[in-house]
DNA sequence: AAAATATACCCCAATAGAGGTTAAAATTTA
DNA sequence: TAAATTTTAACCTCTATTGGGGTATATTTT
């Protein structure tokens, strides 16, 4: 029979209704164990190694530090922790942001009360929780864009400088000519009506050609 | 009082026991239509435009044309078709490979039957339904490695020059002499252990430095 | 048959890239 | 505070790369 330890959880939300529904809820659950709620991400951060928590609920609007930093400081202090998002905004810049800065899930304050605690549960699991639109955004930002003017040697030309190489390293792994992929590049930058290669990499990005 | 139109569903699994099973499943839901059943990938494909599929489940490992490319193919056709992979393959490349393709979900065959209505579900509130270990792997993919051994600079040097940016373009975005940067870089290429611009992107972007 | 794509060649000037060395501020860490 | 690291900047050399212009032909696709 091995005893349960309950998963240690930090709350960082400025609204004190949402933040004491949040440990209401979640104090319901004897697996998960609220060891802290704050209303600002600085004084989570100065109590983060006594808290030591296993997953802290991050808001992004705050007064002071918003969210996205927070997120930053304490995956460099603690990396093992799971810090889920909890936000109104579904702005995809915020959402990537936060990803990018080791956000193990996103979750949106429309959710029912219960897909919090599932939320949790996933989290153990393995999983990375995330809000029905929150999940179509990541998977989407995978999608390629099919309406792209380009041919598909020039896409593969293109994601290959992208990939920093030189034109002759281009030719040598497309087993063609250097100047014909000299040739490939001028129709890129053609159609791409663009002047140069930064230029072009950052058009066929923000297009999601490549 | 309006009449619900089922979604159709074709399915594209090389295992008959799975497929059946999967249709078995799937017909007990009014919601849903199963409009075929395909054992391959090109069968499914000569079908597509008479199927019309809302929703087309896909194998990744099957004989003949592979999971992929027909997810290419059938996204190439019918943009709107909500393809998700249902595969035993975990493999990162698979996974991202298949999202780059257009895939709107990635479901693992060791689920319960009932995930399999729920990522139906899921899809159609505008979803995108994953596995556990699935989602997972997909937000990680945005953590950048902090363990890199690259100062803050470096780093932003480097991303920029990912970006396809010439030294003299960096320095005027960090607003640094010319110079700098090529310390920078030589830094980065020392700490790197690489001797070129494109081994040192692909060395930072494998180590997710960037 | 026409259009688009992929291939390859020429010329040329500007600059980008990689290597080396040195060193003063500024910032962070011990 | 002292030590270490980071950031900044400058000098040198030399070759490779890039992007502009043009032209041309075979192969696909429409």
């Amino acid at each position: 029979m091995t005893a349960i330890i309950p998963k240690r959880i930090t709350i960082v939300e400025d609204d004190s209704i949402i933040r004491n529904a949040f440990v209401t809820l979640i104090q319901q659950n004897k697996n998960y164990l609220v060891v802290n709620a704050y209303s600002n991400a600085e004084s989570a951060i100065k109590n983060l190694k006594a808290d030591a928590p296993d997953i802290c609920l991050m808001d992004i609007e705050l007064p002071g530090m918003n969210g996205i930093v927070a997120i930053s400081k304490i995956k460099a202090i603690l990396p093992k922790t799971h810090v889920v998002v909890v936000s109104v905004y579904e702005n995809d810049d915020l959402v990537f942001k936060a990803l990018c800065e080791g956000a193990a899930g996103y979750l949106t304050k429309n959710m029912p009360p219960q897909k919090l605690i599932d939320s949790l549960v996933e989290l153990e699991n393995g999983g990375a929780p995330m809000s029905t639109s929150i999940a179509r955004m990541v998977v989407s930002s995978f999608h390629r864009n099919r309406q792209s003017p380009l041919s598909n040697r020039e896409l593969e030309v293109l994601q290959l400088l992208s990939s920093g190489k030189s034109y002759s390293t281009i030719a040598d792994q497309l087993f063609i000519d250097k100047e014909t992929v000299k040739s490939h590049i001028k129709n890129i930058y053609l159609k791409l009506e663009v002047h140069s290669k930064a230029e072009a990499i950052e058009k066929a990005k923000k297009s999601k050609y490549i």
